[in-house]
RNA sequence: GGCGCUAUCUUCUAGUGGUUAGGAAGCCGGUUUUUCACACCGGAGACACGGGUUCAAUUCCCGUUAGCGCUACCA
C-alpha cells in the first residue's frame, strides 16, 4: 500500500524565513525526494494582522536560494489551489458549517472580555486555563438574546473528554495525549469569519492530499487537536513526524523575538554564508549521514534521508560549526562559483580593471584561509586597492633595515626578467635573489610581503608577485624604498 | 499550575545487553610552511541520578532530577 508521498512546508508570513522553518523545509524536501514524492509550499496567512507580503517574499526567495525548490504550490501552481489560505476563507467556513450541521461544532457567543475573566479566575485558583464549554448547550432564547446584543459568534469544535488521542510519530515514536488537557472546545473559526490555524491546516492537508506532516515538535499538542478534526471530518489523517527544535547556546528555542536577525536565513546570506553550507549544516544538526559523512549535498542527502534516523533531542545552533561548513564549501566549490559569489562583496573596488582570469587567480590565492564570502573583500584588498597603505610600525620593523633595502632594490632590478604568470617561477626568482644576498626566511620574504601587501602574512609570495604584475610590483617596491 | 517531549565530551552526534564508548566542530600541543590558513599527527574531554530486570547494563523498565516545549478568537 504505497500511497504517494506528499509533504509540505507551510510557513506563516508573519516573519522572515526562520532557521527553524528552513530546517523543516529541508526535511520535508529530503523526504519527498527520498520517496519520489511531491514537496509543496503553501502559505498560512490567516493572521491578517501580522501577515506581510514582504515576509512572503523573503520566505519564497530564501527557500529558493537554499535550493529547496517546491514541486507544487505558491508561485508554481498545482492541482489543488489556492496555496494561500486567505484565498479560501469561504471554503473553511463551509467546512465549519458542515461540522455544525453534524453536531461536531457550535456557535460560541462568549466575548473576549468574558474569556479573559474566565482565564483570570482560573489563574487565581491555580487551575489550568481552559474554555469551560459554556456555549455547548445554549437554548434558542439565549442564542437570540446574544444576537440581539450584537454579539458575533465564533465557531467552536466540540472536544470529547476524556479521551486519549495517540499516534505513532515517525520521529518520536508513540505519543498519547488526553483530550482533557487540550483546553476545552476549541475555536475553529474566529468571530471575524476567518478560520484558525488548527482548522485551516487540517482542511488544507486534506484538500492537498498530504501523506505526511513533518514539522517541529512545538506542534505536538496541535497534532492531537488536529487528529480530532480529521476524525470529525471522517478523513484519514496523514502520518506525523515531529522534529526536535533548534536551540540557542542557552538552550532556548530559536526565536525572532529573542534572537532577531540571527534566526533570519537571509542574514547569513548577507554575512557571506553559502546555501550549500547552510543546508548541509541544518541537515546534519538532527540527522546523521549513514556513513558518518559530514559534507554532502542535497542530492546525496535526498538519496539517503529518512525520518527514523532523525534525532529525538534538540540541537544547539552553533555558529562555530556553521563556519566550518562554510569554509569547507568556500575551498571546495568550483573556483568560478566562488568568484561569482564574491562579487557583491567587492563593490568597494573597481574590479572592472581586472580580467576574470586575474580575479580568479586572486580569489584562488586567498580562499583557503577564509570562512565567509564577506572576508574575500578585505583579503583581496591589497590586490585591488590602487594605493597600498603600509603602517608605520611595519615600516619601522620590516622595511627600514639595510637588508630589507637590499632585497627590495634587488627585486626591483630583476623585475624585467621575472616569469610573470608563473607563480612558482616568481617565487624561485625571489629565492635566487636571496641566495645572492645570502638572506633567507623572514629577512628575505617579509620585506617583500610588507612592500607588496602591507602585511607579513597572506597568500603564497610567488602568487602575490605574479598576480600583482610588473607594474604594481614596481611601484609598490619603489614606494616602499622611498617612504 | 496542567500536559508533553528530551537526556552520551563545551557543541553536533555514532553506538551496543558484554566496546579501550567512535566520529566531527571547538580547544591545546606537534609536523609542514617565509607567514596566516589548509593538510596531517597527537592530547584533554561524555553515557544526569536512584531503583529494578539480568550472569552482565550507557543500552530494557520504573522513578527522580533537570532542560525545553505547549497550554490564544497567533501560527
Amino acid at each position: 500500500m504505497s500511497t504517494d508521498v506528499r509533504v509540505r512546508i507551510a510557513p506563516s508570513p508573519t516573519g522572515n524565513l526562520h532557521v527553524g522553518t528552513a530546517r523543516t523545509a529541508l526535511y520535508n524536501y529530503l523526504y519527498a525526494k527520498r520517496y519520489g514524492g511531491t514537496y509543496i509550499l503553501r502559505l498560512e496567512d490567516t493572521d491578517e494582522e501580522r501577515s506581510n507580503e514582504n515576509y512572503t517574499r523573503d520566505i519564497v526567495d530564501g527557500l529558493r536560494w537554499l535550493g529547496l525548490n517546491w514541486d507544487e504550490g505558491l508561485e508554481v501552481g498545482g492541482p489543488y489551489p489556492p496555496y494561500r489560505q486567505t484565498e479560501k476563507i469561504d471554503h473553511y467556513s463551509t467546512m465549519a458549517n458542515q461540522l455544525i450541521a453534524k453536531g461536531k461544532a457550535y456557535l460560541c457567543y462568549a466575548t473576549q472580555e468574558e474569556l479573559a475573566t474566565l482565564k483570570e479566575e482560573q489563574k487565581a485558583s491555580n487551575s489550568a486555563p481552559r474554555y469551560d464549554n459554556r456555549g455547548r448547550e445554549l437554548s434558542e432564547v439565549q442564542r437570540k438574546h446574544y444576537q440581539d446584543e450584537g454579539r458575533i459568534p465564533s465557531v467552536r469544535f466540540l472536544v470529547d473528554e476524556p479521551q486519549v488521542v495517540s499516534w505513532h510519530d515517525q520521529i518520536k515514536g508513540e505519543i498519547a495525549i488526553d483530550t482533557s488537557d487540550l483546553g476545552g472546545d476549541m475555536v475553529i473559526v474566529k468571530s471575524n469569519g476567518v478560520a484558525i490555524y488548527n482548522f485551516a491546516v487540517v482542511i488544507d492537508d486534506v484538500d492537498m492530499k498530504m501523506s505526511h506532516v513533518i514539522r517541529g515538535e512545538d506542534h505536538i499538542h496541535n497534532t492531537a487537536k488536529q487528529l480530532l478534526i480529521y476524525e470529525a471530518l471522517e478523513h484519514k489523517a496523514p502520518q506525523f513526524g515531529h522534529a526536535p527544535l533548534i536551540f540557542d547556546l542557552e538552550r532556548q528555542k530559536l526565536s525572532k523575538r529573542k534572537h532577531g536577525e540571527a534566526v533570519h536565513i537571509d542574514h547569513y546570506r548577507i554575512l557571506g554564508y553559502m546555501p550549500e553550507a547552510i543546508v548541509n549544516y541544518l541537515g546534519q544538526m538532527s540527522w546523521t549521514h549513514p556513513e558518518g559523512k559530514e559534507i554532502y549535498d542535497l542530492e546525496e542527502a535526498a538519496a539517503l534521508f529518512d525520518l527514523d534516523k532523525v534525532s529525538k533531542s534538540p540541537a544547539v545552533f552553533d555558529l562555530a560549526r556553521l563556519n566550518w561548513f562554510n569554509s569547507q564549501y568556500l575551498r571546495n566549490l568550483p573556483l568560478d562559483t566562488i568568484v561569482e559569489r564574491a562579487q557583491p562583496y567587492l563593490t568597494t573596488y573597481d574590479t572592472s580593471r581586472y580580467t576574470k582570469a586575474e580575479l580568479t587567480q586572486m580569489v584562488a590565492s586567498v580562499r583557503e584561509g577564509l570562512t565567509t564570502l564577506a572576508e574575500i573583500g578585505p583579503a583581496l584588498s591589497f590586490y585591488l586597492s590602487s594605493q597600498l597603505d603600509v603602517n608605520d610600525e611595519l615600516k619601522a620593523s620590516v622595511l627600514d633595515s639595510e637588508n630589507a633595502h637590499k632585497v627590495l632594490s634587488g627585486l626591483l632590478s630583476t623585475l624585467a626578467s621575472l616569469p610573470w604568470g608563473d607563480h612558482q617561477g616568481c617565487k624561485k626568482a625571489v629565492d635566487g635573489l636571496g641566495k645572492e644576498l645570502a638572506l633567507k626566511g623572514k629577512e628575505l620574504y617579509w620585506p617583500v610581503r610588507a612592500a607588496l601587501s602591507g602585511k607579513t602574512q597572506g597568500p603564497d609570495l610567488g602568487a602575490m608577485i605574479s598576480i600583482l604584475g610588473a607594474e604594481r610590483v614596481k611601484s609598490r617596491l619603489e614606494s616602499a624604498l622611498n617612504h
